[in-house]
DNA sequence: CCTGATTCTGATACCGATCTCACAGATCCA
DNA sequence: TGGATCTGTGAGATCGGTATCAGAATCAGG
């Protein structure tokens, strides 16, 4: 397909009449060049569409222009959004981005820090897959690639990042569920693998022992982040002879599936069930009636992530940061108030 | 900071004893090796952590084993599910997909497309931000870089692309209104610039000219693809006197425009209104009614793209192939039957 | 025992850009 | 006028890996 080979600096020094040393310095503009010099290169590169080749400049200086993004799922749209929000922040410091996304596999994830790496990136933002095993991204931290963790934090894990209160935002919403006289609370949350879920979970604990209240098992189903999966688990829990008079899910997918399951199985928000979700997403104002949620807020994690990476490229060594952002409890119309005689 | 430099196959040579070329034969296994030479190198290997470097193979053998994608959004959800797609597809050859987003916009579309030529990646994916001003495209594929147009394709343009029926669609959607009754059917569509509105504004007035009905300027709505504007756009076009009995919206953004701008000032889907959208989409099925919608059989666009796409990096040279995916009209409950006497 | 093939190995060129170094010519000050 | 400084330039090393080539060692067959 004789795929024309692009013009190098060599082609260009040659078009000029000057060597290859000579061009380079035109091209970037250091050490000493004559303007007439100058000028011949100039115009030549601009003559022959002369653009360079990171590649060849990556290997002599070290790295790729490039910061990779690995999330659990480019789908889900609090991983859309970030990514959009990295993106935009990269590209005004000259980086590419490049995405790549472990879909919660732990073994992908490897396999996929493994490439970036292989590839030169400058520093990669990561939401790690597991809460454990995670002696690949030690390594890379050992080795100083420059990493940034985001969504879920790895406590024993040397390195900046940037999440939100998780445990206090499923608190606040479970003690609001509490508050208005929910006693049978049920919780929907991911695989106790994902730190984020973990630390929801954490929360819902903690706000019912806060208020005396049992932990019932029966009332806490576990599923996967997908619709299908979290409809499962809805209808398994309120198939129960003893309902649940509301309901705490971990992420906007178990919330999507949730709402899905209780119209399916004709119960009625928040006549029959209240509920409140973790995450903000655009259907939780379409139902009727709208969904109460925990906000997070979302369009603030990229850009910190990508502050903290590029100091980190630079060279700052200072102690990992942490930056931890509040949540925020909308209320909307999804939670209803029991009426308790004391 | 002090970060560690990698090992290197001279490292690994060392350790071994050998030669760097004896270690690079043993490391990809190529050529004449002694078997205790082998051993020993990989053993080194091993013991070092040796990865090799992507960017200096990447300068030898020429390219990055990387393929771009250039969505308009990739927090439009048609675009990342592509986007995931893709990056499935290109995993299993080996390849890493590094997303840069357009924005929509033409300038940064074209930066953009000059990085990632500068970065030496094997091929592109791209939906492109204009139907016009599209040289620096055509230079790419003159020049020879193995690119796919998805969504949006160019017709003077000579490159493999991947897209569905758009005009088709759009047409059979009218067609649906004008079946049911109605006469004033309106039309919000995005800046004529990108393609894909442009055809499906061609369907719209296809299905109209057709039926005999004219094409009333005052029933168009022009938008960009943002929530807000479809919102104004809406509430514009239903202050009017003589309101549209039918809206048709070109993509999943407006269509969530519409029904939140609908729903404002009082308007019920069907009964003061009926719609449909281009595109499939959750909340579609969230609403009550649920919305009828054209259907795009989005999950095969990346798959097709990618295969495509590699069979060109491998130096396929047919003419350009244009795969057009039929739509789908998903009826839903959004369009009442209006009686019209003869 | 000698020729020719086969196996193994290291030296070396190369990809494209950058950077150091040395050197030539111009300029400058004493 | 001569040494020192400043300009401008090209030769060549370098980044890390891969491919070519030639030479050494082993082995087969006549």
């Amino acid at each position: 397909m004789a795929r024309t080979k692009s013009t190098t600096v060599k082609d260009v020094a040659a078009a000029a009449n000057v060597s290859r040393a000579t061009a380079a310095r035109a091209l970037n503009g250091y050490g000493y060049v004559g303007s007439e010099a100058a000028e011949r290169v100039l115009e030549a590169a601009a003559r022959l569409g002369y653009r360079g080749n990171r590649v060849a400049q990556a290997l002599r200086q070290g790295g790729l222009p490039i910061i990779g993004f690995v999330p659990g799922d480019i789908q889900n749209p609090f991983f859309a959004r970030v990514a959009h929000d990295i993106d935009v922040a990269a590209r005004g410091s000259k980086h590419n981005l490049l995405i790549a996304s472990s879909e919660e596999d732990l073994e992908q994830e490897r396999a996929l820090l493994d490439n970036l790496r292989a590839l030169n990136v400058r520093g990669m933002i990561v939401a790690p897959a597991s809460a454990n095993d995670n002696l690949h991204l030690a390594r890379l931290v050992r080795e100083g690639t420059p990493i940034v963790l985001i969504d879920r934090v790895l406590d024993d894990l040397p390195c900046d990042s940037v999440a939100v209160d998780n445990e206090g935002g499923a608190r606040e919403a479970v003690e609001h569920l509490i508050a208005n006289g929910h006693r049978r609370i049920a919780l929907i949350h991911d695989d106790a693998r994902i730190v984020t879920a973990r630390d929801r979970q954490a929360g819902y604990v903690k706000a019912l022992q806060a208020h005396g209240l049992p932990v019932d098992q029966r009332l806490i189903a576990v599923s996967s982040s997908t619709v299908q999966h979290a409809i499962d688990a809805t209808i398994r829990l309120f198939s129960q002879p003893e309902r649940p008079t509301a309901l705490f899910t971990v992420d906007s997918v178990m919330t999507t599936g949730a709402l899905l399951a209780l119209r399916s199985i004709g119960l009625t928000i928040p006549r029959d069930v209240s509920l409140i979700g973790f995450d903000d997403f655009d259907l939780a104002t379409f139902t009727d009636p709208q969904i109460t949620v925990v906000a997070q807020p979302v369009g603030k994690i990229g850009p910190v992530a990508v502050k903290m990476l590029l100091e980190r490229i630079r060279g700052l060594s200072e102690p990992p940061r942490h930056v931890r952002f509040q949540t925020r409890l909308i209320c909307r119309g999804s939670v209803s108030r029991i009426f308790r005689p004391a």
